[in-house]
RNA sequence: GCAGGAUUGGCUCGAAGGUCGAGCCCGCGGUCGAUAACCGCGAGGCGUUGGUUCGAUUCCAACAUCCUGCACCA
């Protein structure tokens, strides 16, 4: 009876999945996550993690004032990263993103916006336009973030504009108010006078500016002998040069710096009269000041140290007042005389030379620029208009030397264009040398100096740099003159103006924030909360006036970690990590260390890890104006949130990390390869059903069992670098695995085995076992990095419905998992046995490769090879000799045992004996014996027997 | 100017006081049963200058370039 022949390429059992090759990310991402939603995933790995040791990390907020670029998704999918990892590390890690509302960008935008308008609205209408606008981004960023996978509590984020979160912030300031730490005092200020508003450093741009600049003479009042001997009963001046004329009513110092040379020299037409310059500018005032005095610098009478002139006084060039020589580094040689005219209200260098000699600092400008208590010369005119008489004044007084008109880079107001000065103005302060009112001793800087020692810093020198700033930092200012944020919510006497502290009514206003938040601080509603017959304890007053300063917003998100930890059982207080760009060494790490250790005594962090900047691919910061902006959201909306993700885990994060639109599709590529291997593992597994046809691991092949120890070393590595944030070693790893280990070794060696047995062969089960625990592991070791292509295998994988809907609400695998209960870790021998085999195949792949380019043979299986070893290594492959032709993928491997020259082996390569196999492809001698299958090999011929069940 | 960091093939990374290494890219070839895939082979590098050392890409110092934060232009 004769059957009708099968179609042989039909009995191959060719991989088959619609797991496709083509990602096509971009439009399947989002059903992916419409598919998570649908699921309420976020809250089921909540339910599934309840009870397990909470690991928190505590969310930087960023600001909310545009769309997410590439530092934003670099931040999120880091922290998405250890989130992930934490979860399936066996933690409960619930992450609450924030945002950033208030502050100053928000409000000029908005203000630009209004224009003119603004100054005729109601402050909390001002302050709506702000909130509409934050809200605006928040939104647009919210969903930003979630298109590139990141796992959050995005229907109950934390922001700093809600009632509860600005009741924190001001129950974080009285708590610094009550403990003392807060008082007020002067500050230099950028100021506007057009605008009358303070501004921010941000709000200030240079532009070009012409000043009068004068060179004026200040008399020493004292002893000349008291500098140098040889100054004895001379007539001693010095001579100070500005650009500001104006500041001059406020000169209260002369600086000097202490290190420099200064000279006395001579007038030459009357030489009693001496006049101190430094000695490198000598020459050059000589010069400028010739039309009037006539010095001679080469008869310099003495020659001395800055030093020498501290402490002197100086008669003021027209003012009854005596003006003090002070010492300062940053007095400079580069113009001028050496000598610099200080003026503490005036300037920020001033001001602080001001502090330290204690200086009357207090300014005689007012808000719109116009001098006040000052000579009937200038007084009651701006200073701009002030510059002309005080110029006049001087000469009159015979005290000015020279003038002229310069053109300099002068500070200027962004938003009108005109010319801003500086001035000091009352401000809030919280005082970094307060003792602390704990009890443990200490000043808030010192304590906070010891806090950093307890944190763990990554990298390490971020403890360094922290500390520098935390050790020299001035005391923290946080009023600011604005509208857009939570209001220094404190009563001032109307009589005497010193505020109020009453923790009754701090609690009411606390209160009335949590309630109606900070707006109802710009209603009539917050001033019914001084109970009547209120009396200020400094001077009884009965009246009182609301401060309207508002809080520096780096206190507000300083304090996030009061708003959002410790409210919570699984959300404890301190968190265990923050992680943000290096930038908030200053910023948020500084201010919530501080807002924490003034409120609790302790810092909100156990650790702090910090990435570096986003730069393009020449190093170069991104702008729209190089045109070098990589916009993850763009790159999504392409390449897939996937390939953001991925780029993100390529990268060294603590270090400046580069990108570009070629590096994403680099990354791209690479993708491709990873997926390309859970595509070969899905397709193999068709008709693979692991509760029916597994095969244990005792009945593995030695090549099956050695890749699931390696797929345990896999494991091993990928855990701990999970632990250690270092996920670019986990990229590279899993790379390398994917692409050497796995497609060029195992599943080279594997396709024989998987196309050519019967289906259900046990060497074909047992390759199937063994790909299929590859990719179970796999798929879970990647799901914090690629969560939606981990998630997409897992929903193919064969067996995998039974556990669960997810790759996300699984734990990362155990060797257990990978290899089966009870079976041991470690096995040496065959280690070092596949080293070997490892080692040998590559000889052969060489002999192969040399054997085509001679023309000898095509591909691998046209061939046979003779490999002759010795010693060790003999008697390993002899162990493996029925192996050795699959390992090779070559048709037949014979072995031979004979040493080489070197110790070495040698590998001769040959036309392989027979026919080619129809089916197999491998060359057999006993091609053509099977009379039904006269195109098959011996091996075939048997399959072919079993399938069709003869 | 001050403080901190960086510099390894074209790209991204790893390791180490003893011939550096991996993946990608690139070149050549194979395969045509993972096919917009797969396999093999090959080429290519330690910023500069000194010092310590038997030996330095590694440790030290200076320089250069780049990045971040801060300060400043009277």
């Amino acid at each position: 009876m004769s059957r009708v022949p099968l179609d042989l390429k039909s009995t191959i059992n060719l991989p088959q999945t619609d797991f496709s090759m083509k990602a096509n990310l971009a439009h399947n991402e989002p059903k992916m996550l419409a598919h998570w939603e649908e699921l309420r995933l976020y809250e089921r790995i909540r339910e599934s993690s309840q009870g397990r040791p909470t690991w928190i990390l505590h969310d930087g907020p960023p600001y909310a004032n545009g769309p997410i670029h590439l530092g934003h998704a670099l931040n999120k999918c880091l922290k998405d990263f250890i989130v992930k990892s934490k979860t399936m590390a066996g933690f409960d890690s619930p992450y609450v993103p924030g945002w950033d509302c208030h502050g100053l960008p928000i409000e000029i935008k908005v203000d630009q916006k209004l224009g003119g308008k603004k100054l005729k609205m109601r402050p909390s209408d001002v302050r709506l336009e702000c909130r509409k606008y934050a809200e605006k981004f928040l939104e647009l960023q919210r969903e930003q973030f979630k298109r590139i996978g990141v796992f959050g509590r995005w229907d109950k984020p934390y922001s700093t504009m809600t009632p509860q979160y600005e009741s924190v912030v001001l129950d974080t300031f009285y708590s610094f108010y009550e403990h003392g730490f807060v008082y007020k005092g002067l500050r230099a200020v950028y100021w506007c006078l057009h605008d009358e508003t303070a501004l921010a450093e941000a709000e200030v741009e240079y532009e070009n500016h012409t000043s009068p600049t004068v060179w004026v003479k200040y008399a020493l009042a004292d002893d000349p002998a008291k500098i140098d001997a040889a100054l004895a009963g001379k007539k001693a001046s010095t001579i100070i040069w500005t650009t500001t004329p104006w500041t001059l009513p406020a000169s209260m110092a002369v600086a000097f710096n202490p290190d420099e040379e200064y000279v006395a020299v001579p007038n030459s037409d009357s030489p009693d009269e001496v006049y101190i310059v430094a000695a490198r500018l000598a020459e050059r005032v000589q010069q400028d000041v010739k039309n009037t005095l006539h010095l001679d610098p080469g008869a310099a009478v003495a020659r001395f140290p800055g030093r020498q002139l501290e402490r002197l006084n100086f008669q003021h060039p027209f003012l009854e007042r005596k003006v003090l020589g002070v010492l300062a580094d940053y007095v400079t040689m580069d113009t001028g005389t050496g000598v610099v005219h200080t003026a503490p209200s005036h300037g920020q260098e001033d001001f602080v030379t001001g502090v330290k000699y204690g200086l009357d600092a207090t300014s005689n400008v007012d808000g719109k620029g116009i001098l006040r208590n000052g000579l009937p010369e200038y007084d009651g005119l701006t200073v701009w208009k002030a510059n002309a008489p005080i110029i006049e004044l001087l000469q009159k007084r015979g005290v000015l030397l020279h003038t002229e008109k310069i053109e300099h880079s002068y500070p200027h107001c962004w938003r009108c264009h005109n010319p801003v000065i500086f001035r000091a103005t009352e401000q809030w302060f919280i005082s970094m040398e307060t003792p602390m009112p704990d009890g443990k001793g200490g000043t808030l800087r010192s304590r906070t100096l010891e806090a950093i020692k307890k944190v763990k810093w990554d990298p390490a020198w971020g403890e360094e740099r922290i500390s520098n700033m935390i050790a020299t930092r001035p005391d923290w200012c946080i009023s600011r003159q604005r509208i857009w944020g939570v209001p220094i919510a404190v009563f001032l006497c109307e009589g005497c103006g010193k505020p109020l502290n009453d923790p009754a009514i701090n609690r009411k206003v606390v209160g009335l924030f949590a309630k109606s938040g900070a707006d109802a601080w710009y209603t009539p509603e917050a001033d019914t909360l001084l109970p009547a017959g209120t009396l200020c304890p400094h001077c009884s007053g009965t009246k009182f006036k609301k401060e309207m300063d508002i809080i520096d917003v780096w206190f507000e998100s300083g304090s996030s970690h009061a708003a959002v930890l410790g409210h919570e059982p699984n959300l404890p207080w301190p968190a265990d990590l923050y992680t943000e760009g290096g930038d908030q060494h200053r910023g948020w790490f500084h201010s919530s260390l501080l807002c924490a250790m003034g409120t609790r005594g302790e810092a909100p962090y156990r650790m702090v890890a910090t990435s570096g900047w986003t730069l393009d691919e020449q190093g170069r910061a991104m702008s729209k104006s190089l045109g070098n902006v990589v916009d993850p959201v763009d790159i999504a909306g392409r390449l897939g949130g996937e390939i953001v993700r991925l780029w993100v885990a390529s990268v060294d994060f603590r270090e400046d990390v580069t990108c570009s639109e070629h590096l994403m599709q680099r990354v791209a590529e690479n993708y491709r390869k990873i997926r390309n291997t859970f595509r070969y593992i899905l397709g193999n597994l068709h008709g693979f059903d692991p509760e029916k046809n597994a095969v244990a691991f005792a009945d593995l092949e030695s090549i099956d069992q050695y890749m699931l120890r390696q797929t345990c070393a896999l494991a091993a590595d990928i855990r701990r670098w999970y632990d250690e944030f270092e996920f670019h070693k986990i990229y590279q790893r899993v790379n390398h695995f994917c692409v050497v280990e796995l497609s060029a070794f195992y599943f080279d060696v594997l396709k024989d085995r998987l196309y050519t047995y019967a289906p259900n062969a046990k060497g074909r089960r047992a390759a199937q076992t063994t790909i299929w625990h590859i990719g179970n592991a796999l798929a879970r070791l990647l799901a914090p990095i690629t969560s939606f292509t981990s998630d997409e295998f897992w929903r193919y994988l064969p067996g995998s419905a039974a556990r669960g809907a997810s790759v996300h609400v699984t734990q990362f695998p155990s060797f257990g998992d990978i290899l089966g209960a009870d079976v041991p870790l470690e096995d040496t021998k065959q280690k070092e046995d596949w080293t070997t085999l490892h080692a040998v195949r590559d000889e052969v792949l060489k002999a192969l490769e040399e054997a085509r380019t001679q023309k000898l043979i095509g591909g691998g299986l046209e061939a046979k090879v003779t490999v002759s070893a010795a010693d060790p290594v003999y008697s390993v492959l002899k162990r493996y000799e029925p192996q050795l032709r699959y390992l090779f993928i070559v048709s037949a491997a014979t072995l031979t045992q004979e040493a080489q020259a070197g110790g070495g082996i040698k590998v001769e390569v040959g036309k392989a004996d027979g026919q080619k196999c129809e089916r197999c492809w491998n060359y057999s001698t006993h091609v053509g014996e099977d009379a039904i299958y006269p195109t098959v090999c011996e091996r075939c011929s048997a399959v072919l027997k079993e399938i069709e069940g003869r």
